[in-house]
Order: structure tokens, then sequence, then C-alpha cells
RNA sequence: GGGUUCGUGGUCUAGUUGGUUAUGACGCGGCCUUUACAAGGCCGAGAUCGGUGGUUCGAAUCCGCCCGAACCCA
């Protein structure tokens, strides 16, 4: 072994390793039970972040940890790959417009730019040690992905929760495609809200407050509270908008807020959702007045062909010179962006495909599945009971699964793609039937694309081997929780419509990584920092311990790269006990047959099986923090601390059957303990574990340690921790008094209240360099109690409200009467005007021991010992 | 406005069903070359557990209110 760890020179050789002998491979043979992970598609960004890398992380801890308990695990990676942002980049790399070129032309170019992109994100995968099976990668613009998302298309037309329908629908101007309410995200802006007033037709005028005057053509009526006694009487009044000329009427509406300025307010068709709601519950008439890309159509006359800002600019100052605005001032409003541009939307009623949203039967299904933290579910249900409106799922766009349908040119039949047909692109092929409807045997191809989610929400299908096999529900899926109300929400609506059934049983949900000032990572605030940078500073074996230990999943971490620090100093301190280790092992050392244990080794063995059964119970539970800080607990302070310390004497001095057993005992440790943190530290476990003797292939495949305890475990940890902690109390007290740590002692005498008879000082004798003798009874010193330890447990049930008093009492006491009195079986207290009676459990006397006088001695006071040291 | 989560030494974090002196890390101060390890060891300082009221013999932990932060939704 090399002298110093370095991870630098480790993990590039693994990585090469592990896909060479395909490691991480899905054997999918029905012998073992599986534990299948619905892996994330991200969105092929060329760039892995650092919050990415935390779902990462969970889901590696989890399938490592998985396999080594047996399981055939399935961690594949997919790519959803569909989507604007691409398109736009591939517009700018080329310098065209998409309709320059024809749409398979097109899709060919996103589809290059899209594997370049893939490209990268795996490279930095790989460097973080992500264990997926890459015979599992899927990509969703590949045929065999989009045929199936037609596929599901074409079933859920079936069982109709699919439909097409003329509804207002959310719209990004400059994307130029509807998107759903998920995709749209309100974001606080500063806006102006204009007082305008609208002549009365045979009445007064009125005025009405509005943030969208450019909407003024598209007004359609007025509303105001029922309750707002400004317009008592005067629900039912017409008045002329200003400019446009067209004549509204008054409507009284609770939704109307009487507190926004004039509490008045005009409805357009549409400015909003909430004008949506009027115009269907007041049926008012529908005057459109944007156009797909944003602007004012002929509508509004001199203003045709405006932006939506130009307009209002423009509309404002015409409002201004006719004598109608009364009023401008500044509010802060909150406005539906698209998530993907950061455009304001606009809300257009078009043509569109919609799934039907069953709230009740996706509540029902999510409820079933173990969201892990828990509360994550609320989030979940909060979305779904809001949801007003159904999904719209059809996109104007091209790099994306085509919808598999055609219209008949002759009577506009609407004609669905059958199975057997799919994949299908219905711009360039067309179906070999005649319309039933009326004949024709001309048919136009659907244009729209599908919503990307309508891709991604079949993953858990698709790992799962739908269609082709029988499905059912896969066993964990980790994202975060922004996108609940997206993609966990989609794929469980999309798993119930097509199978009836919930998707995963587990959902564990992360946080988000903010950077180390607590803030949300961003370049400009300098806060930013990138996986790779971490890895080539301290290694990926140590980024992820800082991941694991940033906090329990589900809440949001803080990147600290003193975690990183400290992991990588842990690691520093394992490669040491493995070389120290390695010094000691032989090829015979796991083949030690009834190794002739003494207590040290019982000790360790016996808390190694304490801490591996209590960290599995973590991995279980996704309490990565909590797990892997009893291996560093373990590792560090038992083992490297005071096992190792312990075995010295044998390891290098002792005879050889001695000898042996700790070399077995320690070799069993250690290859344990690299087994239990090898999910957290995949490369630096593999580099060690496999120079082990008797170790066969990888660790990543090797099984979770188990020990064979045929002894009294009470009695081997009581013996262990006292030996441990007397020798370490000594080497303690040596480095306090500036003494050599393998300085000799001439003597070192245990008192102890408990039974020391059959203890085994053999390695702490060593451990100490002096002889260790075993005294029954008190020490030849004087023994003075000092202090009277209460047990609240003992003392606080029986005597209830008196209990502060008692323990005031035992404070004030004289520890020396209070021994006595305990040591006659009963302790009478006076508490006040009362005396009361103790039992002897109720208090433990702390006594200090201090030689009497002439041989030099230091008296040293461990948990349950008095040692004297005779130097 | 509604929902959710959270507030623990300078910083980050643990704390299971309420029970002695509140965990660990980083940082800080001091001491130490010891047959794995100075990227180490040992020792130390540093916290009225956001505030407040309550339940209880006993509260970081349970409940109410207040203050503050974050996220989601309107």
């Amino acid at each position: 072994m090399d002298d110093s760890y370095d991870p630098g020179a480790i993990e590039p050789r693994w990585r090469e390793r592990w896909a060479d002998e395909d490691v991480y491979r899905y054997e999918g043979d029905e012998k073992r039970p599986e534990y299948v992970i619905d892996t994330p598609p991200p969105y092929p960004t060329g760039n892995l972040h650092i919050g990415n890398a935390l779902g990462w992380c969970y889901m590696d801890f989890a399938a490592r940890f998985q396999r080594l308990q047996g399981k055939d695990v399935l961690y594949p990676q997919g790519w959803d790959c569909h989507g604007l942002p691409t398109e736009v980049k591939v517009e700018e790399n080329h310098d065209i417009h998409r309709t320059d070129v024809s749409r398979e032309e097109f899709r060919e170019l996103c589809i290059e730019h899209t594997e370049s992109q893939i490209d990268a994100m795996k490279e930095t995968m790989g460097r973080l040690g992500f264990s997926q099976d890459w015979n599992h990668e899927f990509r969703t613009m590949d045929p065999e992905y989009w045929g199936k998302t037609q596929r599901s298309f074409v079933e859920m037309s079936e069982e109709e929760y699919v439909y097409r329908d003329e509804h207002p629908v959310n719209w990004c101007p400059r994307c130029e495609t509807a998107i759903a309410d998920a995709e749209v995200e309100n974001e606080d802006r500063e806006g102006t809200l204009f007082t305008i007033r609208f002549a009365g037709v045979e009445n007064d005028p009125i005025e009405i407050a509005s943030t969208r005057p450019e909407l003024l053509s598209a007004c359609v009526a007025v509303a105001v509270d029922p309750d707002d006694e400004r317009y008592e009487d005067r629900v039912g009044e017409s008045f002329e908008v200003p400019i446009f000329g067209q004549e509204v009427e008054l409507i009284a509406d609770e939704e109307v807020d009487s507190e926004f300025g004039t509490g008045a307010v005009m409805i357009c068709t549409f400015g909003d959702k909430q004008d949506v709601n009027w115009w269907a519950e007041y049926d008012l008439p529908l005057r459109t007045v944007l156009t797909e890309d944003g602007r004012l159509n002929e509508r509004a006359g001199d203003f045709e062909g405006l932006t939506v800002d130009e307009a209002k600019a423009e509309i404002a100052a015409a409002l201004d010179e006719a004598g109608d605005l009364q009023d401008r001032e500044p509010v802060e409003q909150s406005v539906g962006c698209c998530w993907r541009c950061d455009t304001p939307i606009e809300i257009l009623s078009k043509e569109q495909w919609f799934i039907r949203v069953d709230q009740e039967e996706i509540l029902e299904k999510a409820r079933e599945v173990e969201w892990i933290p828990e509360h994550m579910y609320a989030r979940l249900r909060e979305w779904t009971e809001g949801m007003e409106w159904d999904w719209v799922i059809s996109r104007q766009r091209v790099f994306a699964t085509p919808i598999p349908a055609w219209f008949c040119e002759e009577c506009g039949y609407v004609h669905v793609a059958s199975v057997e047909d799919l994949p299908v692109k219905p711009t360039s092929e067309s179906p070999e039937q005649a319309c039933p409807e009326c004949g024709s045997e001309e048919w136009r191809g659907e244009t729209d694309v599908m919503d990307t989610w309508m891709d991604s929400s079949i993953s858990a299908l698709h790992v799962a081997g739908w269609p082709d096999e029988e499905f059912s529900p896969v066993q964990l899926r980790e994202q975060g929780h922004d996108i609940i109300r997206t993609w966990a929400f989609y794929t469980i609506l999309r798993t119930a419509a097509l199978e009836d059934e919930i998707p995963w049983e587990q959902a564990l949900i992360n946080g988000m990584v903010f950077g180390e000032d607590g803030n949300k990572m961003s370049k400009s605030r300098g806060n930013f920092v990138q996986p790779e940078e971490v890895v080539e500073e301290h290694g990926a074996d140590a980024f992820r311990q800082a991941i694991a230990l940033g906090g329990q999943p589900g809440s949001d971490i803080q990147f600290q790269s003193k975690e990183v620090t400290s992991a990588s100093r842990f690691l520093t301190k394992l490669w040491n006990i493995s070389r120290f280790s390695d010094n000691h092992l032989d090829e015979d050392t796991p083949e030690v047959d009834a190794p002739a244990y003494r207590d040290a080794d019982r000790w360790i063995l016996t808390e190694l099986d304490s801490v591996a059964g209590a960290v599995e119970a973590d991995m279980e539970a996704y309490r990565f923090d909590a797990a892997l800080r009893k291996i560093r607990e373990f590792v560090w302070h038992d083992l490297a601390d005071d096992y190792l310390e312990l075995i010295k004497g044998r390891l290098y001095e002792g005879r050889p059957g001695e000898r042996d057993a700790a070399r077995h005992a320690l070799y069993t440790a250690l290859s344990s303990s690299l087994r239990m943190l090898s999910p957290f530290s995949p490369f630096f476990t593999e580099e060690i574990y496999r120079d082990l003797p008797g170790t066969d292939g990888s660790i990543h495949t090797a099984e979770w340690p188990e020990v064979d305890v045929d002894w009294d475990r009470e009695e081997a940890t009581g013996d262990g921790e006292l030996i441990a902690d007397v020798a370490s109390t000594i080497r303690g007290w040596k480095s306090d008094t500036g003494m050599a740590l393998n300085a000799d002692l001439d003597r070192i005498e245990l008192y102890a209240d408990g039974d020391l008879e059959g203890l085994d000082t053999y390695d702490l004798s060593e451990a100490v360099n002096g002889p260790v003798y075993i005294e029954a009874g008190r020490p030849d010193i004087e023994l003075v109690p000092v202090e009277v330890d209460p047990d609240q447990s003992v003392i606080g049930p029986e005597f209830r409200d008196r209990a502060g008093a008692v323990l005031g009492a035992l404070s004030e006491a004289d520890p020396a009467e209070i021994k006595a009195q305990r040591e006659t079986g009963e302790i009478e207290l006076d508490i006040g005007d009362e005396t009361v009676t103790l039992p002897p459990e109720a208090v433990e006397i702390r006594e200090e021991r201090r030689a009497e006088g002439g041989e030099e001695v230091a008296v040293l006071e461990t948990e349950r010992a008095t040692v004297l040291v005779f130097p």
C-alpha cells in the first residue's frame, strides 16, 4: 500500500475497471429479490450540478446498500431529451429558425446536440462514482421510448382520459405554445395600477382599476363586490369602454376584492384565470385580442401589431390624452411566467389535447406510496386538491413526441393511431384506412407534439419493462421536492390511469442544496460550487460523505467544504488503519480456525455486530447521515483508538495462537467496516478491500457484515469497554504528564465496585507497558466520597412533586453520610418538615481516591474502576 | 392569505418513546514526534437548545402564543 491516501490515483482506475467488469449489472433472473429504482431522467443541460448530485448520491447509497443486502438491483439511467431549451439552443448554434428546415432535419439537429450534452453529464456521473447499470440507459428521444409514450397516449385515449377541446390555456408568447399549470411560475414584480374611467351609457361613469390597459379591447364586463356600498344599486348599468367603444355591463361577484384599487375591475378575455372563471360563469362573449406571438390583433384597431408592453404604454398615453386615465400608481403584483423562459404568460382559448385529472384517483394512489419524509405527501395533496384545469398536453413545437393522430380533411373526424402502428410520425405517415364518418381517405397529420412530462411520467413503467411485462410497482423513486407537483404528480396520474397501480413503493424526496453562505447557489452570488471542483481537490469519496452528512434526507442542505475536509481526514485515518493492518494480515488470516479470542477481540466483534445492525437499520430508513456517523464513530473511536492499541502487543510479540486471534478479529473488523462504508465511498473501499486477503472480486458484490457472536454479549461488551477505558485513561494520563506513551510502568492496580475476577488483562498490560493486577477490596488509599449523584428516573416517579425537594436535600447532604446510610440499605433524608426514605438505587456516590502517602502513585478514575498507577 | 418545514457553542449538525454533565464536525487556544497516522494524538475554552406561557416531579423533546428563516401554493 502507498504511504499516503491519494484519491486522484485511485478513483479513475476503479471507474474503468467497474465498467470493464460490469459490476453493477442487473441480472433480472428472479433468483433474488429485486430493488428497482425509477431514476430521474434529467434534462440534458450538459451540466450535472450539485443539486443533482445530492439526489444521485442518495440513490447510489441506496443501490449499493441494497446490493450488499443481496438484492438484484436495477439502477438505470434515462434522459428526458425533448423540450424547448434544446430547440432554442439549436436555433442559436446554427443561426436558424426552426421553420427554416424540415421538421425531420430540425429534429436531427436537436438529437445531435442532445447527445453531446448527455456525454458531458455521464462523465460527471462517472467521476462521482454513481453505479447505474448503463445496459439500461434510455433516452426519451429514441423511437423505442417515444413509441411507448405514444402507446400510453393511445391507451389513455381508449380509457377516455384524453380529449380534445377548445378551452383557455396558459400560453407562452415567446415559446408560442400552450403550457400546463405546473409550468407556470408566479413571480412578484413591480407593476403599475391604472385607474381608468369608463363613461356610462345612460348613467354616471365608473372608475375601474387595472394593471393591463392593453387588454381594454378585450374587455367584456366590469365587476364589483356585491357588498361594496360604493356600487350599491349600480349593478346592471352599462358603460362604454374608452377608445374601443364596446358596451359592457356591471356585474357583482364575491370574488372581487373591494380593497383593490377602486373596487371595480374589468373582465377581459383573458387577463388571468379569474377572468376565465367569470367568463364561463356569466356566459360572457369572447373577445380575443392577443395573437400567438403576444401581439395585439385587428380588434385593437390602431394598436394592432404592438407587443403587450408597447401597447400598455401607448394605450395608457391615449387614455391620458382623452382624459380617461384618472391615476397611475406602482403596485406589487404576482405575474404568471413561463418556467422555461420567464416570459409572462397569456391565456388564450385554443383547441388543444387534454388529459382528464381525476383528483380522487391520484390522491388515493399517492396515499399508498410511502413518502420519505412523510410530510412530502402534503405537498402533493395540496397541489392536487388545488388543480382547477385539466392537464393540457399538446405543445406547438417540434422536438417532442408526436401526438399520434390525424384529422379527416373532409369532415374533421379525429383518428387516433392504434397500438400496432407505433411509433408513428403523423406528419409523414398516414392511416391506411378511410374515415369511418365520411369515407374520405385524405388525412391531415397532427403537428402538435406532447408535453415532455408525457415522456418522463412513464419512466417507472418503462424501467419495469412496460408494456411487455406485467407491471408491478418498483421499489424506489428519488427526486427533489421542487418537482413533486410535476414529475411525481404526473407519474402517479399516469400509472394509475394505465395500470391502476402505484408507480413505486417508496418516494424518497431530497431537499435543495444551498451554498456555504446559506443562500441558493448562483454564479452571481459567488457561492456556486461545481462537483468536479470538489472531486478535483478531495476526491469523490470525500464529496459523497459530505453530501451524506449534510443533513437528513428531505431537508435542504448547506454545502460545507469543511465536511469534505473532515471526510477526507477520516479516509486518511482509515487508510492508515488499513496500512497498519496490511502489515499484520496474511493469506491465512481469514482462514484461522476457532480463533483463541481474548476479551478485547470479543469486545470489538460484539461492538461491530451491533454497529452493523444499527447501520443497516439506518440505511433501510434512508438515514444516511446517521448511518455514516455510526460507521465513523466505530472506525475511529473503537477500532483505531482502542482496539488497535490493545492488540499491538499480541500482533508484534504474541505467541502465534493469540497473535492469529487478534489478526482474525482485526481482519473481520476492517473488512466489515469497509463494506459498511462502501456505499458512501466506493472507490476507497474497493481499493483496500481488493487488497485484503481472502476477498474475491469487488466489494460492491460482497455481503453485509454479520458476526457470529457465540459468547455472552453483555459480558464481552462490559469487559471490553472496561479494558479499553482503562487503557485510554492511562495513555491519556501519560500524555498529560509528559511521559512517552511507550514508557514502562512499574505496576498498575485495578479496583472496581463490580466483579473483576477473570478479566483478561493481557492486552491491557501490553497497551500500557506495565503489569496489571486486579485487586479485591479497597485500594490502600484514602477513599473520599465527594458527590451524591441522584438518579432522577428513580426519584422522579417515586416522589413526584416532592422530587425537587429530595434532589435539593441530596445536594446539600454530606456525601459521606449518604454513603454510610446507603450501605445500610435505605437512606433517610430530611426534606423541609418531613423525613423520606430513599432506596439505595436512588443515588450513586462518586468517590475520589487519594493516595495516603508513601509510595509515589497516580490515582485515576475511570467509568467503572479505580486505577492505581505506579510509575 | 393558505400549506409545509425549520430555529441547538463562532459555523454546520445529532439528539429514538420527556429522565443525570446536550452529540459530532469545522474553526479557535495549549501541549506532544508515540514500532498505522502531524492530513495525527491528548487537553481545553465555547450553548440560559429563537422568545414566552403552559402540561409534568422533571421539557431541547409535548401543547399554546409570539418572533424569525426557507420552500410550495394563491
